[in-house]
DNA sequence: TGTACATCAGTGAACGCGCGTTCACTGATGTAC
DNA sequence: TGTACATCAGTGAACGCGCGTTCACTGATGTAC
């Protein structure tokens, strides 16, 4: 909420974009109509026109402005953990879930509405800032493992977003049915992970 | 494809699930219409309505078609992989890549279509059986590990999931960038999980 | 403080379009004799 | 083998609808004097 209220409508661009949100939650990133979406803002098709230049534009702000509370989440949860390298981690992958949980429009925009995150330049910059934290937490963490069997950072972190990922898919929304609390089956899949990498001790 | 071709358009049924199957790659499951799918497969839309009862339907028949594909593969990969059920369950973790990426339209009408497994009863008939295949897989090979620390073959198996899951939406498709191969990714993934549940040498 | 003007966010009417769905039909295939 | 009939898969015309997009407009807000 920048400025205040005033204006005609107050502030249609965020007012557009929050009716995305609730749309996309409702629906899926491609299951509402730019209309729709100024019905539910509570103004006219065509004034969408006046801020963004048709539905992708749309689409592409709302998961823009995700990735940026999604990066400053993790930066949060990051520096809550340090200096342990091992909490600092731990932290970032809860956080990870607690985002796409609290935040599941933006987390489908971001992930699976189909755009390409280089679909503006505004877009990768704040992919680029949230990846960056990731990629961060997992090289110092990998410090800690014996340097000749350290994999590459970049590849240690790949594996803890794609289950992660997996985990959000699959158990907080999608098909599959699980006895397990999604929080419990990340936490308890991270850890074996880490003790597979003997950064955790094996009777932990 | 069974029977010959005969008839008026010849199998017109399975031709409407492969335009959808085109079109589902090309535009995902929600990025295309009824009328479509008909004019991929040469044929006017109101003859859609004489084997599907709408577009939802279709979609149904499409990851009906999928699991039951999907299942195959994966007993026949697991069955390869006998007597040793470490061979059996590392064949079924290749096996699920493979398939995602050897049939990508029926893997996202499977998983990211937004049905529920249970919008028809052969549709969640099918989902159940190859669930069924993970799971023994997953059962047999967590007999390996020590009573006291054996986790639940439910858990593992959905920690398993959802890191496949999470390689093929993340790596294969979507939005994220890594220099590594799918497949050497999600074998390097499952190969530090076991170790860290002492299936596998740590020095291995 | 008050007035006159410039700006520009949002309106509402209009358009052409493709969609989903229905319906009576037609004509190729299968079958009975 | 040939003929007459039944079946039913696919046609094509028709419909009402909501969509995206454009345009001249209007009226609330901000600003210069």
């Amino acid at each position: 909420m920048p400025k205040k209220r005033g204006y005609h409508h107050g502030n249609l661009k965020q007012a557009l974009i929050d009716a995305a949100l609730v749309l996309i939650e409702q629906k899926s990133p491609q299951g509402f109509t730019l209309s729709e979406a100024a019905k539910t803002a509570g103004v006219t098709p065509a004034a969408v026109y006046r801020h963004f230049s048709g539905r992708d534009d749309l689409i592409i702000e709302v998961a823009r402005q995700g990735y940026e509370i999604f990066a400053d989440l993790m930066e949060f949860a990051y520096n809550k953990g340090q200096p342990s390298a091992l909490a600092a981690f731990e932290a970032t992958g809860r956080a990870y879930l607690a985002f796409a949980r609290k935040h599941p429009g933006h987390y489908m925009a971001m992930f699976e509405s189909g755009i390409s995150k280089n679909a503006s330049p505004e877009l990768a910059l704040a992919e680029a800032r949230a990846s960056g934290i990731l990629e961060k937490a997992a090289t110092e963490l990998s410090q800690h493992i014996p340097e000749d069997k350290r994999p590459p950072a970049a590849m240690f972190s790949a594996h803890i977003w794609a289950m992660s990922h997996g985990v959000v898919e699959l158990y907080t929304r999608g098909p599959a049915r699980s006895p397990f609390d999604p929080e419990d089956l990340l936490e308890s899949g991270i850890g074996v992970y880490l003790r597979g990498l003997g950064l955790i001790k094996p009777d932990a």
